[in-house]
DNA sequence: ATAGCTGCAAATGCTTTGCAAGGCC
DNA sequence: GGCCTTGCAAAGCATTTGCAGCTAT
């Protein structure tokens, strides 16, 4: 753990949380310092707790929901539906393409051109309706050269 | 290129499942008839299972997870991934978006142009991987206009 | 006959809830 | 102090599993 440049950060996280709405709370700040000082990632509830109980932070199963829900809420994650039965979150809240491996079960991003978003918004929707988010999930599995 | 003939015909019923590597059970026949007479669908175990009952036909909650997990490896059916917690599936397997409406749960079905189509398969995958699958899922909501 | 299915109950696994204790403004 | 959060245990739910009994071939 290096803690060389962490009370500014925590600085800057507080003042987020805080223009969020969400008091920054012990739980809060740790949980966002893990979700957001490296690379864009996909984690679900279980994989959050664990870094965290190796991180040496003390937080509640409980908790970890509630952050990932309020972070959700907030705008500042994303729930990725790729299998129904357990929740995966998504750091990176721009237009792209989950690419999911059946196999491994890992998912990778995917990143759409200009000309692709173009066309997803030509989607004839209904009238009365707005998007409020759209989900692309490209289900994919190694190439087989030869069956068993 | 919608209402595809995915109707399985009564009296064929039982020579589709065979083909398929199912024994013609009268539960599968059953579920099978109820899935594929009408109008493509989308629904949960639960639906599927309540409707099985009030039309009279005896089966198992457990019959309802297999025969349709058993419809999905053949192909026949889809699942949607729409909402973790609850699995959907869906009769209707051709390319389409599914356009999720967030406050009644509804499904719905929204057909891709050729153009959009194109979309899909200018995706940069990686070379080692094949497609199994795309879930594109809108997620939207009534727009209000004056709320109360 | 026998491999495959069904049905029941119990178990599983993720997620939520109720509520007392603790922390932030 | 007052209200928001946390943490623990228990509850909730959709789905799966184990296994005895039934069915299609």
């Amino acid at each position: 753990m290096n803690k060389t440049d962490t009370a500014l950060a925590t600085t800057s996280i507080r003042n987020q949380l805080r223009a969020l709405g969400l008091r920054p709370t012990r739980q809060r700040i740790a949980v966002a310092r893990l979700l957001f000082s490296g690379e864009h990632r996909h984690l679900s509830a279980e994989e959050l707790y664990n870094e965290a109980q190796a991180a040496g932070i003390r937080l509640a199963y409980t908790t970890v929901y509630n952050i990932l829900h309020q972070f959700t809420q907030a705008g500042l994650i994303r729930e990725v539906p790729v299998e129904s039965g357990r929740t995966w979150f998504d750091t990176n809240i721009g237009s792209h393409v989950h690419l999911f491996d059946e196999d491994s079960g890992q998912i990778r991003d995917l990143e759409l051109d200009s000309r692709q978003l173009e066309l997803l918004r030509e989607l004839h929707l209904p009238e009365d309706v707005e998007i409020r988010d759209v989900d692309i999930i490209v289900r994919v599995r190694k190439k087989k050269s030869f069956d068993h």
